[in-house]
DNA sequence: ACCTGAACACCGTTCAAGT
DNA sequence: ACCTGAACACCGTTCAAGT
């Protein structure tokens, strides 16, 4: 509704493309170049082919379908964005910070491929490093492994679908998202003292849905959460024995 | 690629509508019962059209487009599903695992709407109850007015973010899912022990990323968390007096 | 073998024409 | 005023034809 379309109308009687200049690599990189540009919604095979000044129906040749193109570029822009990054410091609790937040801006750098990259698993290198990297931190915070596994998963799924969802935000008509956010500042204000005591009593301290802090107060609180469940588990070692 | 579509062909020459029996009200119905049969992929306006027994396009003169359809239809879904349910019980943990219950439930029985659900404010009744429940059950618990708002919002973002996902997941293609699924079962158990230790250690512990656990572990870690951090206040304020 | 062009079955949306 | 029909500008995908 807001953006405008390049037009390519003048065409010309179109320089066919040379023979074995098309690749996985090369329609992956016009891929990214797009996804950066105009976000996922704008990666069609129209675009592509545009980009890559070949025909749309070309990538059909390289690749199976666009579910198969688009997680593979998924696991390329993943690698890309933390692939060697994530080096403990030591301090399980700094570890998962830091990988939190990793995934976090990840994902908000990609807004449009932010739920697919949530939900669905690449079986990759960087997917079983962060995997081991965060199970390790659960180690030397004292779970035991069954607790250690919960917690992983538990974890990594809160911080994935949360960053998911601000990354979705992110993606709203400019219209649609400034009348959501006003009706945190306004419409809540003028609810009834009667009705709703608790929301009158603090309209004034209601956070908006995308507020910068919640994300890392999220993390704070499972980090406690994990501490927690360390001790009452050593705390029961030292019954049994 | 699954799914087959029915078949309307036969037409014949077209009973026409009679004069005002569309309105907003019998068009939600009928989207209502496409999305419950179909999913939100199925809800397009031909399918409307056959639904209604009407043309695709009347339905413009009732909705401005179909981003407006989808919002009321949201919000007709969710007073249907937990619109009078949220009573106390008098113990503020029963009480969030109550509202994160009918939330996650809800969402999973409309996985197709439950990504605009998790992200959109539609400031009507049954989100300013669900507010008001829960940031008095934040009370009960011992919170002050600053974290007990910050709570809510990071509790709430959780529950319909993790929900959302775990409904995105239930959206897959079956090939697509039981291969993501196998990943865990069988990709994690071959890796090797040396450069993946933690993994290969608790491979056979390792949770499937939708397990039904997840949801309700989640939860409880979030109450454990909330009540540390009433009880921090509460220390704070006996030392300040 | 690789790239192209035309065609197909869908979308949401607009607008003039019927009743 | 309300409903219809044809048309438009898009999608992803298939397949026979060019080179």
């Amino acid at each position: 509704m807001a953006a405008a379309k390049s037009a390519q109308s003048e065409a010309g009687p179109r320089k066919r493309r040379p023979r074995d200049s098309l690749s996985r690599a090369v329609i992956l990189a016009a891929a990214e170049q797009i996804a950066l540009r105009d976000g996922l919604e704008g990666l069609t095979f129209g675009a592509l082919g545009t980009e890559l000044q070949a025909h749309s129906t070309s990538i059909y040749r390289h690749f199976r379908d666009k579910d198969e193109l688009v997680l593979e570029l998924i696991d390329a822009l993943r690698a890309k964005s933390y692939g060697d990054q994530l080096v403990s410091t030591g301090d399980w609790r700094e570890d998962l910070r830091l990988i939190a937040t990793a995934i976090h801006e990840h994902y908000l750098r990609y807004p449009g491929f932010a739920q697919q990259m949530a939900a669905r698993t690449t079986r990759r290198p960087t997917e079983f490093h962060n995997v081991e990297f965060a199970l390790d931190a659960m180690r030397r915070a004292g779970l035991e492994d069954e607790d250690a596994t919960l917690c992983v998963r538990v974890f990594g799924n809160h911080v994935r679908a949360v960053s998911a969802m601000e990354a979705s935000l992110r993606m709203l008509d400019d219209e649609a998202r400034t009348m959501d956010e006003l009706a945190w500042t306004v419409e809540y204000r003028q609810l009834s003292a009667e009705e709703f005591p608790n929301i009158s009593r603090t309209s004034d301290k209601l956070l908006t849905v995308g507020d910068p802090r919640l994300f890392s107060e999220g993390v704070e609180m499972f980090l406690d959460s994990i501490e927690l469940r360390a001790k009452r588990a050593k705390a029961a070692r030292r019954k049994r024995s």
